[in-house]
DNA sequence: AAGTGGATTAACT
DNA sequence: GTTAATCCACTTT
């Protein structure tokens, strides 16, 4: 499938990961396969601070298989599965520094046939406000597990400026400790695809 | 064996 | 529209 995205070059993400969680809004996250090109305007981010935050895989640099990639460079796909459903971060900070994004809803932009197709669901608003129907709905699993965002079938492109966004505390790490409470979680001022 | 966190469905206001 | 219960598969201990 031929493609007319082009991938935000490897510099884009070499910000701070607070900084590049904002700028990630209102890009696009594509992914090319042979039969489609599908893709999603990110409306809803996530930062994990791996050392020093409880709520991220890699806190105090935990090494295992799964967070091995995020001590590596930035602008490389993390993906991990959850139950039956897998979700994609960006890989960010410098070497060593296991710092991700977890990419949380993006708004349908191009391909919604084929994503309908993959996740059929009554109402578009519900085809991808979520970080595990997303990477259904565009077709991101474990495969492209540590992938780089700026140069292979799975990528990131420049979109549009986002209007408004908003800064609050992150989902689904109840039992996080005092990390619970941390605003490390950006989206699009009421935009419909956030999750909630 | 234990821990994980989103999606879906059901129940409720 | 909001909350509650249940499902699920993989990773780490």
């Amino acid at each position: 499938m031929t493609n007319s995205f082009t991938p935000l070059p490897k510099e884009f993400y070499e910000e701070p990961t607070l900084t590049l969680a904002q700028k990630l809004l209102g890009c696009v996250l594509v992914k090319i396969t042979d039969e489609s090109i599908t893709s999603g305007v990110i409306v809803e981010t996530e930062a994990y601070l791996g050392a020093i935050d409880r709520a991220a895989h890699s806190f105090q640099n935990r090494r295992t298989k799964r967070t091995e990639i995020m001590f590596s460079e930035p602008g490389l796909v993390y993906t991990y599965q959850m139950h039956t459903h897998c979700l994609v971060n960006v890989v960010s900070g410098p070497i060593n520094t296991p710092e991700a994004i977890l990419i949380r809803a993006v708004e349908p932009y191009t391909g919604i046939h084929t994503m309908l197709k993959r996740r059929p669901v009554p109402l578009i608003k519900n085809l991808t406000n979520g970080p595990g129907k997303l990477t259904k709905a565009l077709g991101i699993g474990m495969e492209d597990y540590g992938k780089p965002f700026y140069h292979s079938n799975i990528i990131i492109a420049k979109g549009k400026e986002p209007k408004t966004i908003v800064r609050g505390k992150r989902i689904g790490i109840g039992n996080s400790g005092e990390a619970k409470d941390y605003p490390y979680r950006f989206w699009v001022l009421d935009n419909p695809f956030v999750s909630r």
